[in-house]
RNA sequence: GGGCGGUUAGCUCAGCGGUAGAGCACUACGUUGACAUCGUAGUGGUCACUGGUUCGAUCCCAGUACCGCCCA
């Protein structure tokens, strides 16, 4: 059956994807023919995402050069999976179960939660994967891993444990960024800056104890007061006023001679009457504001600093839900009686607060002014409410003990990232470290592995010295609580069995019996302050021992997603087991990643996998830039310039999506992606396509099989050929090597349209017609092959379908041996004779259209002086120069006949008599300013050597070389001039 | 404010000390043994600006302007 005229993809898209898969072609080792080996870990995308135009590039990239080094014979694995994406897919989940009516998270509880979002796994979670199939990724689908697979779970965990124990992770009371909406805390990189219009409220707190001062408030030029007024307060400005019920001081610069004299005295803290000290800190900028800053270290970053340095306490007086927490905060009321206004802020949400103690502040005078102000706001990048900053008990990664080997590793290249700069805002980061909050308050994610249990014997408490637990004891636990007032003691462990016998070494050294108590897990502090109590009085009724418990319960926090594929590379290939695939693929080759995840993952990777096991994961990393819009725009659904990527592969099949793609991929530069690319490379693969169908239809494919060899060829054109497609073959290795992707697309396509369709393909037509006919075939065979083979990395399916289309053949396209021919190929004399063949051409071609000669009118060619070569060339090539510049006939003559086109080529001159066709004005037109632009040249070229300092000092063969093109130059000048002349005879 | 980039044809971008390139767009012609998802020919550039280094600068160095991105 005769090809058709366009390869339909639609069509052999999935058929082909699924003849891969049936074969076990991306299998792991698959076609392996040599002991190296070659892995690249997927960046895992969200379970529950679906393919966007980066996901296209990024994975477009890996495939590239996985089925590259497949071809090539390494033993490779292309690790897929996906990221259980902790808040985003609990975002997902909550906003589907509010959609379909059901009950949210809090009423159904964590287990019943979690069902759930393991059924919405279940159900949307191979969207991704299809869909990464459908652009032809060609993963070992059979190791599929997810960041939540038993598995990859007991990796995170021991990771935990082991970091716990080498005393890199703590826990901690800090400020951490707490976003209000999702009710967790989120780590320093989940934030952005937003800039907004607001506020800037100007407070009066009065000094305490009837202090009073001399303001100034009027200055001379030289900003010197010349005059002041009495005050009894201190003017404080801020753009929260709502945090003020939690200030627990002011800070004045030092160095402000306005407010010097206030240090160590107190002011009042406007509607909750707390004293609260002036102090000296340099964070207070005396030509912001007032120069004053109120100071509320639970709820400011830099107030906490403050409050550090200077010794204030914190007082935290939001919830969770960025709700005033006021009536039942014990810290909110220490040591001072809060007005009922005040009071009656509690549970208001912060935004409403912000209203209220303004409009308080103005009513009861304290209110000093309100400016206009435009300042950042740290939202969540996911929910976009405000960040509250929030004073919490959080895990930490103590990431300054682990970042050195990192940092180390990049900068004596035992890891290689790309391009160089992105190294630089790697070290900028990792140099500059903060510490890193792993805890989530989310459910959906990996359970720290940490238990807690209650402090039953604090310090305050006195056994009477008989070791013994006697009633008087039991009765003052219990009535106290006392092991209630203490901070619950905690362990890590992998597991309840691990962490239980933590607790029991504990209990060993407490009195009897509790000393031989079960430790029991139950599910939060409460549960265990109710168990115990209950098992201590059970206890002192029936004295026996056997039933005491000790209760303890887990951590009900999660780890921060990124803290699990942090571990993706050693999680991935079986980690802690001592797998064969670790040991045979890791470290891995390459890590392929966007730019805007190189704190988030690459860096946290490079710690993580040296902090565990103490090698690099990758030893390069290609960071690619953003995939935008045609104007450069960030594509985003807001703006609904998103390009979808499985739209695209419908309208122009994934061939041509990819060889876009990649065709772009400029090291370092964002790409802008318009559909009119997409076509043009879909045009280029139907190009290649017709070439094989006109191969078909001369026979070319009858006998044909895959051969590594070229074919020996005498005709100049098939030697030609063959050296240029070792040239291409050299280009495409040297480009991938180097990642430059572009560089192999477009080598690529300007072999593959440019030598092999625009002139191999016309060159062989006449060609068929000569006894080099079977030759002809042979080669135009063997060169489609490479075509084939080479640009199959790129465009997969269209090769592999012509490849079972072409000649016979051993095994699919996929597993074809990658060639390893080079230049050694090209025959210098086959070259030069092309391409003095090719420029003759031209040269007719050009002429013929400038004076505007009927394209269809077949002309004879006067052939003037010419040197042996040309000679040669011009009789071993004939047949295709008089088919391509449509010409009949040589003959030869001394001089040109009146009336003539003249074409001036290497080593002699033609002439193409046009008496009574020619339009003499034009072909003058056209001599005279082919002459002007040869003379431009030659000036140039006279001028450099003209210059004693030129020839003296540029390297010899670039003087040679002018020399020679000088030459040329001039000799073609003087025909065209004589052309020139002789056309002025006649007109 | 700190850091990192960019500025080359109408558009999108390569290039990079020694003759300025590609794709798309545009103009004219054209169905010639595959391809109109095509062919042939052509138009189009003070390589942002100013200095410097060099025999020679689009390329290296310094500065200026404008545009991006990241971090405060």
């Amino acid at each position: 059956m005769p090809m058709d005229k366009t390869f339909n993809a639609a069509e052999a898209e999935a058929r082909l994807y699924d003849a891969w898969e049936k074969a076990g072609a991306f299998r792991a080792g698959a076609n392996a023919s040599r002991p190296e080996t070659f892995c690249i870990m997927i960046p895992p995308p969200n379970v529950t995402g679906s393919l966007h135009m980066g996901h296209a590039f990024n994975n477009t990239l890996q495939d590239i050069l996985t089925r590259w080094h497949r071809m090539r014979g390494f033993d490779t694995l292309w690790q897929p999976g996906q990221d259980h994406a902790g808040i985003a897919t609990q975002m997902v989940v909550e906003r589907e179960l509010a959609k379909s009516g059901q009950p949210g998270r809090r009423e159904m509880g964590r287990e019943a939660f979690l069902e759930k979002v393991w059924e919405w796994k279940e159900q949307s979670g191979g969207t991704i994967v299809n869909q990464l199939k459908r652009l032809g990724a060609s993963c070992d689908w059979s190791r599929n891993a997810f960041t939540m697979d038993p598995n990859f779970q007991r990796a995170v965990l021991k990771v935990f444990v082991d970091l716990y124990e080498k005393g890199f992770i703590y826990r901690g009371k800090r400020l951490v960024n707490w976003d209000p909406h999702f009710e967790t805390a989120i780590s320093d990189l989940e934030v952005e800056q937003v800039e907004v219009n607001g506020n800037m409220w100007r407070l009066r707190y009065p000094l305490a104890d009837g202090a009073t001062y001399r303001h100034p408030v009027a200055f001379d030029e030289e900003g010197r007061p010349t005059e002041w007024e009495e005050r009894d307060y201190l003017t404080v400005a801020t753009t929260r006023p709502e945090t003020m019920l939690g200030d627990t001081g002011i800070a004045v610069n030092p160095s402000d001679e306005r407010y010097a004299h206030l240090i160590g005295k107190e002011a009042i803290l406007p509607l909750v009457g707390r004293r609260i000290p002036i102090v000296a800190d340099d964070y207070a900028d005396p030509s912001k504001g007032t120069g004053a800053v109120k100071i509320t270290p639970a709820h400011d970053f830099n107030d906490w600093g403050v409050g550090q340095r200077t010794g204030l306490r914190a007082i935290n007086v939001m919830s969770g839900r960025a709700t005033m927490f006021l009536v039942e905060n014990p810290d909110f009321t220490e040591d001072c009686t809060p007005s009922d206004e005040a009071l009656a802020l509690d549970g208001l949400d912060r935004h409403e607060a912000r209203k209220r103690i303004v409009a308080l502040a103005e009513e009861q005078g304290w209110l000093d002014g309100i400016d206009q102000d435009r300042h950042m706001v740290p939202h969540g990048d996911r929910s976009k409410v405000a960040i509250e900053p929030m004073l919490t008990d959080q895990w930490f990664v103590d990431t300054a003990k682990i970042v050195q080997p990192a940092i180390d590793a990049v900068r004596t290249g035992r890891t290689e990232i790309l391009p160089e700069r992105d190294a630089k805002t790697y070290f900028h980061w990792l140099e500059n470290i903060e510490p890193w909050c792993i805890s989530r308050q989310l459910w959906w994610g990996h359970q720290i592995p940490v238990w807690y249990g209650l402090d039953i014997w604090p310090a305050r408490f006195e056994d009477d010295g008989d070791d013994t637990l006697d009633e008087v004891e039991i009765f003052e636990l219990l009535e106290d609580g006392a092991f209630n007032h203490a901070d619950p003691t905690h362990h890590c462990a992998f597991d309840f069995e691990g962490v239980s016998e933590k607790f029991l070494d504990d209990l060993a050294s407490l009195p009897q019996p509790l000393n031989n108590a079960r430790v029991i897990e139950v599910a939060s502090r409460a549960e265990a302050i109710d168990r115990l109590a209950q098992a201590l009085a059970d206890y002192n009724l029936n004295e026996d021992p056997t039933h005491l418990v000790y209760p303890v319960w887990r951590d009900p926090d999660v780890l921060d997603t990124w803290f699990s594929s942090g571990l993706w590379p050693i999680g991935t290939l079986g980690w802690p087991e001592e797998t064969a695939e670790l040991a045979r693929y890791f470290p891995t080759n390459v890590l392929i990643t966007g730019f805007d995840i190189i704190f988030f993952w690459v860096a946290r990777m490079m710690m993580m996998q040296l902090a565990v096991v103490n090698e690099v994961p990758f030893k390069t990393v290609y960071v690619h830039a953003l995939v935008r819009d045609e104007k450069g725009k960030k594509m985003s659904k807001s703006l609904g310039n998103v390009l979808d990527p499985l739209e695209l592969i419908d309208e122009f099949g994934a061939d041509a999506v990819r060889f876009t793609l990649t065709a772009m991929a400029a090291m370092g530069r964002d790409l802008k992606l318009s559909t009119a690319r997409i076509q043009g490379y879909r045009n280029f693969g139907t190009k290649l396509w017709n070439a094989c169908r006109f191969a078909e239809m001369n026979g070319v494919w009858e006998g044909h099989a895959t051969q590594a060899a070229p074919p020996a060829a005498t005709a100049t054109v098939n030697r030609w050929i063959i050296g240029e497609t070792g040239r291409v073959r050299e280009e495409v290795d040297a480009a991938l090597a180097a990642y430059r992707f572009d560089s192999a697309a477009n080598a690529l396509y300007a072999f593959v349209w440019g030598k092999v369709c625009d002139w191999y393909v016309e060159f062989s037509k006449p060609l068929f017609d000569t006894e080099a006919a079977a030759e002809t075939r042979a080669t135009m065979g063997w060169v489609l092959d490479q075509c084939m083979i080479l640009l199959h990395p790129i465009m997969p399916f269209i090769t592999e379908d012509l490849w079972a289309t072409t000649g016979s053949r051993t095994k699919m396209l996929v597993h074809t041996d990658w060639p390893s021919f080079g230049a050694e190929l090209v025959d210098p004399a086959a070259d030069r004779e092309m391409s003095w063949v090719i420029s003759l051409i031209e040269e007719i071609r050009s002429a013929r259209a400038q004076v505007h000669v009927p394209a269809g009118l077949k002309l004879p060619v006067v052939q003037l002086a010419l040197d042996a070569a040309g000679r040669e060339a011009l009789a071993r090539n004939e047949a295709l120069i008089l088919r391509l510049a449509r010409l009949e006939g040589f003959t030869e003559a001394a001089s040109a006949p009146k009336g003539a086109l003249t074409i001036a080529v290497e080593g002699g001159s033609f002439a193409i008599p046009l008496e009574g066709v020619i339009d003499i004005g034009a072909e003058k037109a056209r001599l005279a300013k082919t002459l002007e632009k040869l003379e431009k040249d030659m000036a140039g070229l006279r001028g450099r050597l003209g210059n004693p300092n030129f020839v003296a000092s540029a390297p010899e063969e670039v003087v040679d070389e002018a020399r020679t093109r000088l030459e040329q130059g001039e000799e073609e000048g003087a025909k065209l001039s004589a052309a020139l002349a002789r056309l002025s005879e006649i007109a």
